[in-house]
DNA sequence: CTGTTAGCGCTTTCAG
DNA sequence: CTGAAAGCGCTAACAG
C-alpha cells in the first residue's frame, strides 16, 4: 500500500485534483454531495496529506522548534510536557533541539530553522551573550517566545517566574531557621534567572542586616567537578557558611555530596535551599527545602503565546512578561 | 533579508538553477571553478536549502521520529540525549512525540508519520497490545527500531538491557540482606521489560526456595493513587513482605511514601530495590539500591541502528537484539 | 459548483 | 561541462 495522494483520489472519483483538495478543506464552493463522497474515500484509503507539499506551498509548516540547554533536568522535561499538551491539540509538531549550554550550537541550530518551523520556543544557553541569531529570526518573521531564561535585548513574549520574590522568601526562610552566614551559589550570572535569584537573595540579606562575612556569593560553572572543588573549599573554611542557597538543583546535589564527604550534617551544620523540580525531592536525606517552579504551566503558557501569535498572524510579538509564581516547599527534617 | 533560494543564486551568477544545484551537491560534472564561485556566493548570502522542497523531491526528510510514553522520567530524557548526540552529528532532525502510555495516541501519531520522517525510534506505551500500526510502517518501508519496551511480534532491531539477569541479581541482593518475604511489584505485564524483570526475580526466588507466602507479586497500574492504596494494603497486612522489588522508579517512590505514612522504616522493616535512573538516588533517605540502566547508551545504540539502516538503504531490518548491561548500585544505609 | 493552470524550491533526466 | 524542462503533492487564482 503505497502513499495515496490527491491525484489518486481524483482519478478514482472522476474529479479534478483541485476539487478534491477543496472538498477536503471544506471549501464552501463545493456541493455537500461531492464533499461527502470525497471525504468517504479519503477516509477509506487513509489519505494523509503530504506535509512537505503543504509547507512548500503555504509556507506554513505546522511545526514549532523547542530549543533547550539540556533534557535530563526535570524542569525542561516538564516544560516540554506542557508545550506538547498544547501543541498536540493544535495539531503542531515539535522539533526538539539541545544546545548543551553552548552558544555556538545554539546559533547553528537557529540558523537552520528558517522554512522549517513556524515559531520558536527557546530557553537560552548559559553561554549565550550575543543574540543576533535570534534577532535574525525576528527579521525573518518567525515569532519567538522565551521561557525561563530570557534576554532583555529582544522585545518579545517572555514566560518567567517570580524569581526575585521567591528567592527573597527562601532566604528569609533560612534566616528564620537561624542561619548566621549565608552563601548564594550561582551557576552563571549570564543567565537571567540566576541574576534575579541572586538579587532577591542579597536583598533579603541586606534587609536583615546580613553583611560582611554573613553574606557571600560563590560563582560556579557548568563543570560539576570544578563546582565540587569550589564548594568543598568554601565549606572547609573555619568561617564556612551555615546556610546555602543554590541557584539550581544540580548545585544543591553537589552541595549535598560535599557535605556528606566532609561529614557535615544537613540541616544542622548546613541548611540548604534550592530551586528544583526534582520528583523525589521529598525523599531526600534529609528533606531539601525547594522552590518549585511551575514548569508544566510555563511550557503551556509559552506554547499558548506562540500559538496565539501564529493564529493572529502577528509576526512581531510585543514585549510582554508572563510571570508565573514558584512555590516554596518546606520539608520538615525527620 | 528574505529567504534566498537557488533561483536567486543562479541569477546573480548568470548560471542556470540546475548548475547551481549540482555545484552545491558537488556533482563531478561541474568545473572546479564554477563550484567555487557558487559555493562562495552561497556562503556569502547564507543560502539554506528549503528542507520541504528537498523532501518533496527526494522523498528523504532527514528527520527521525522518537515516540516515547513520557518525558518526565530520567530514563527517557537520557535516552533522547543519546539519540540526539548521534543524530546531531549525522544532520538529522528529531521529531518528538509523547504517547502518554495511550495506545490510541500512539496509533494516531504513527499514522501521521509517513512522508514526514525517514525512520522511527519507539518505546511502546504500556497499553499497546495491537501492533498493526507499526506493521503498517514497515510496509511503508520506514525502518523502525525498538528500545527498552519491545514487541516480539515485529521483526526488527531491538535495543534492550539484560533485565532478567539484573533482576535475578537484585533479588539475590535482597535475599543476602536477610529478606524473608519478597514481593515483586509490577507496573503492567503487557510491557516486555516488566515481564523479564519479574521472570528474573521469580527465578531467583525459586532457586533459593522462596515459595508460598515468601514469594509474591503485586500488579499495579499507571494510576499512582490506585497504586498507593494497593501497596498500602499489602504493607498493612500482618504477613506483609519485608522486601520489595519494584519494576520502575515511580513505584519505588510510591513505596517509600507508603512506608513513611505507615511509619515503617527502610531498610529495617522493608528493603527496597528498583530499576531507576534518578539522578539524586544517592541522596535518598535511606539510600535506595537501584538497578541503573545505561539510558544514554541505549539511545545512542538505537539511533546508530536506524542510521545504519538509512545509510545502507535497508528498509527491512533484521530481527536483532542489542543487549546493554544494567548496573546494580548498592548503597550502604547511613 | 467544478476544472485548468501555475508555481512553491528543489533534483534529475534529457539534450545539447 | 551546462541548460531546459519535468515533476514531487499541494493550493489558489482564474475561468467557465
Amino acid at each position: 500500500m503505497s502513499k495515496v495522494n490527491l491525484k489518486q483520489l481524483a482519478k478514482e472519483l472522476n474529479l479534478s485534483v483541485s476539487t478534491v483538495s477543496r472538498a477536503l478543506s471544506n471549501s464552501h464552493e463545493i456541493s455537500q454531495e461531492t464533499k461527502e463522497k470525497v471525504k468517504y474515500l479519503a477516509e477509506k484509503l487513509n489519505y494523509q496529506p503530504n506535509p512537505h507539499a503543504m509547507s512548500l506551498r503555504s509556507q506554513k509548516t505546522k511545526t514549532i522548534a523547542v530549543i533547550i540547554p539540556e533534557l535530563s533536568n526535570n524542569f525542561f522535561a516538564l516544560a516540554i510536557d506542557g508545550i506538547e499538551s498544547i501543541m498536540q491539540t493544535a495539531g503542531y509538531q515539535l522539533l526538539i533541539y539541545l544546545s548543551h549550554e553552548d552558544q555556538q550550537k545554539e546559533v547553528s541550530i537557529v540558523n537552520k530553522l528558517e522554512g522549517r518551523v513556524d515559531g520558536v520556543l527557546i530557553c537560552m544557553a548559559t553561554e549565550t551573550h550575543d543574540i543576533s541569531h535570534l534577532r535574525g529570526l525576528k527579521e525573518k518573521k518567525i515569532p519567538i517566545v522565551f521561557f525561563d531564561r530570557v534576554s532583555n535585548k529582544l522585545n518579545t513574549v517572555k514566560v518567567i517566574t517570580n524569581d526575585i520574590e521567591s528567592a527573597y522568601k527562601a532566604t528569609e526562610h533560612l534566616i528564620a531557621r537561624g542561619a548566621q552566614r549565608i552563601a548564594y551559589i550561582s551557576l552563571s550570572l549570564n543567565i537571567s534567572v540566576d541574576q534575579k535569584r541572586m538579587q532577591g537573595c542579597l536583598k533579603a540579606l541586606e534587609d536583615h542586616q546580613y553583611t560582611g562575612d554573613k553574606k557571600r556569593v560563590l560563582s560556579c560553572t557548568i563543570n560539576d567537578e570544578e563546582n565540587y572543588q569550589l564548594i568543598k573549599k568554601m565549606l572547609s573554611s573555619p568561617t564556612r557558611p551555615d546556610a546555602i542557597f543554590t541557584c539550581v538543583e544540580r548545585l544543591a546535589i553537589t552541595t549535598y555530596t560535599v557535605c556528606r564527604d566532609l561529614r557535615l550534617s544537613i540541616p544542622v551544620d548546613v541548611k540548604v535551599v534550592t530551586f528544583s523540580n526534582m520528583p523525589a525531592a521529598a525523599l531526600l536525606s534529609p528533606p531539601l527545602t525547594t522552590i518549585s517552579q511551575p514548569a508544566y504551566e510555563i511550557g503551556k503558557a509559552a506554547a499558548q503565546a506562540i500559538l496565539d501569535a501564529l493564529n493572529k498572524n502577528i509576526v512581531e510579538l510585543d514585549d510582554e512578561k508572563i510571570i508565573l509564581p514558584s512555590i516554596l516547599i518546606e520539608r520538615a527534617s525527620t
